[in-house]
DNA sequence: AAATAAAGAATGAACATTCATTTTGTAAGT
DNA sequence: ACTTACAAAATGAATGTTCATTCTTTATTT
């Protein structure tokens, strides 16, 4: 396979470029051209490394989206208590939107419009199944709601989106005090 | 003066010809072209009634947004009790997400890309102010937490942006049962 | 030396916008 | 009432640019 020997390097230079223009133009505003010059490489060289732009921008979402859930669940343990859990996965899920904001920014674009395959979308929401797991186990326990999936996730998980969405914009700040605020509303909306 | 009327039929036309569209394709991806042909209309003719193509979506996002916040304030009086207030406000902002989905799902990938002007955007954050208000009332009469507007609108308005997203996505259909556990669940969350 | 990786330039399609005309509505003059 | 003249409105066909992708050549690796 000669796709060993290309420079991963090249590759991630180019995940990058994609997830910073992207941000800042969108999809269809970032040129290929623009993507290969800030990777630093020919325009050429990227359909060495992925089919065509829809491709580049596909795996990007793929791998950020694996990125994030991993970063989600590296505290959590599933014998832990649901409350535990759930707090460990929230807090880890905080961090990674204010730390890693330029892959939170990337991954909310993405979930927001259409800009990715459905196949590609329906891979990413895969990897969040721990979490989904951990609701099941909470309503068998009666300790959260029996609220759908769906809602769950939106209200326990999902305003993070649109607060690092609001601090991308410089609307505000958040800080320490505030972010246990916002996690003591999201346990409160949804713990019975 | 032979003074001719330009058409408001052909100026709607084109504007829910732009929603339509980019709800599909995204801004980048919907052509002058196609916003022509959808609105029955020749391209040339766009430019009589916007200067250009981001004048035009810019000038989509403002009214969309004003009728999304006329609609969403039509039950609300500044004389009801905040819970009371709040519960009106949050049922027809609902029922807008719901019943105007198309609108509200060109709102929310709006809000969410850089497709709209910094200028414009604030423009459209005006509208709401009636329901920051209201947050005020409530904080100082101690009936609603002490939480910055981000959070009480991200965990109390911003999850029916999610839902709405991930119905169009065919991933569920919300029941009237569940609109009520979501309303008690952002009341529950945003309430002291 | 052979094979793979990379590059820059070339290609052709798609697109926003403008141009040159035609159509339409209106109001003044009859 | 009915022309006629005129300006606004509307149009389809250019125009010039941008962009994804491919082609041809050069460099690097084994």
């Amino acid at each position: 396979m000669a796709t060993l020997q290309k420079s991963i390097d090249k590759r991630n230079a180019l995940i990058k470029a994609t997830i910073e223009l992207v941000n800042n133009n969108g999809f269809h505003a970032t040129p290929m051209s623009k993507i290969a010059k800030m990777a630093k490489v020919s325009p050429a060289t990227i359909y060495l490394y992925f089919e065509n732009k829809q491709d580049l921008v596909n795996k990007t979402y793929i791998e950020v989206k694996a990125a994030y859930t991993t970063y989600a669940f590296k505290t959590y343990d599933a014998a832990m208590t649901v409350e535990t859990g759930f707090q460990a996965i929230w807090k880890r899920i905080a961090q990674f939107k204010l730390q890693q904001s330029e892959n939170a920014l990337f991954l909310a674009q993405c979930d927001n419009t259409p800009m990715i395959d459905e196949g590609s979308r329906q891979e990413g929401i895969k990897h969040l199944q721990p979490l989904l797991d951990l609701w099941a186990r909470g309503k068998d326990e009666g300790s959260i709601k029996p609220l759908s999936d769906y809602l769950l996730y939106a209200y326990a998980i999902n305003p993070l989106s649109f607060l690092m969405m609001a601090q991308k914009r410089g609307a505000f700040q958040l800080n320490a005090t505030q972010l246990e605020e916002a996690y003591q509303a999201a346990w409160s909306s949804i713990k019975l």
